[in-house]
DNA sequence: TGTTGTGAATCTCTTCACAGCT
DNA sequence: AGCTGTGAAGAGATTCACAACA
């Protein structure tokens, strides 16, 4: 997120900041700023803040690793195709390479400049490109059996957008972005004040 | 999503569940589980665990207002039909009764079973029909301006997944659904182990 | 025996507050 | 004078552990 906004900040001609004004943009306190920083091996100077530049340098050599990875999306549906639109182009450090779907109708295709595969070769196209994330936009009844395939074909994690919780090993890491649990979260506070 | 879990048990035929089996089911821990049951009023007696249908209801009361919550969508892309198709039908509770584009091409329709209405009516439209929250599925450039209009108009909660940080006052909930940083956050973790 | 409900302990995250620097 | 970096305090959340109970 702090990427995000020292990327503005330096198309706007900003070269170094002050944790207050960070924290403005980030919609935090200075102080969550000033250790964020320090967790990525950042350091300022009383005088000017920080270097916005450098500040982006030491997110990038934590955040990304040495090359980039390659991400999986299954399940082209609307959902589907929003996030690749979304994606695609973006950050070539994180580049969606495979989309799969069982409908046959929309593989061996190339939607969004992302080449489309059958579910079922799920396991031998991940391991061929050595593809590391996997995205699940599929429905419910799909998600285990899909994030099956990804984990035999050797994913590390796997963000979930279906609205049910995956059974992995350990070994992967899940992130579930639950649409529903999230607008209830919202209309329950919206209600009662938060 | 303890509703959810227990929607599926009882469709199963299970009457009662204990602390341990629905930390199974969630991913979570016996003691956690209770913890949370606690929080919604639930009691479950040591010999048959917590009544599911009971829990149902415990868990509605506390989540669930009176009556049901009206929610606006602006931003018809992708994304935004994904979502409404997603909760079109759902729950009877929390109903998407407006959808806001300003492409005039997909005004003046209904779309998934959703009237749909331009931009610049917003504030008059979710006025009138009293809608609570708000779903924010627009590009970056047009978020701040949406959330303003949507804001103006009374609503008390936001679900944003434009990744900006929205300037709102503090009465309104904000939750925002960044998949850009959730897609790095997993692909840090499938790299650094989670 | 096996489970709930819950104080107490532990762990994690956030905020405070201030020495040290420019 | 005003900021950073960071120890220390504080607030929250999770887990432990056990009395009470069926």
């Amino acid at each position: 997120m702090y990427r995000r906004l020292l990327r503005r900040l330096l198309s706007q001609g900003g070269g170094s900041v002050f944790s207050h004004e960070l924290s403005q943009m980030a919609g935090n306190t200075a102080a969550q700023v000033r250790r964020d920083l320090m967790a990525v091996g950042a350091l300022g100077s009383p005088a000017k803040g920080y270097d916005a530049e450098e500040l982006m340098e030491r997110i990038g050599g934590f955040l990304d690793g040495v090359g980039g990875q390659k991400v999986a999306l299954v399940g082209i549906g609307n959902l589907g195709r929003a996030i690749m639109a979304y994606f695609t182009g973006l950050r070539q450090l994180l580049e969606v390479t495979a989309a799969f779907d069982n409908n046959e109708a929309k593989t061996d295709r190339v939607i969004n400049g992302v080449r489309t595969y059958h579910t079922r070769d799920i396991e031998e196209v991940v391991r061929r490109e050595k593809i590391a994330v996997g995205i699940l936009t599929v429905p419910v009844d799909a998600a285990q059996s899909a994030a099956d395939a990804l984990v035999r074909a050797g994913v590390g994690g796997i963000l979930n957008f279906a609205p049910v919780v995956l059974k992995t090993p350990e070994t992967v890491f899940v992130e579930d972005m639950d649409m529903m649990v999230a607008l209830e979260k919202v209309a329950y506070f919206a209600r009662n004040g938060g």
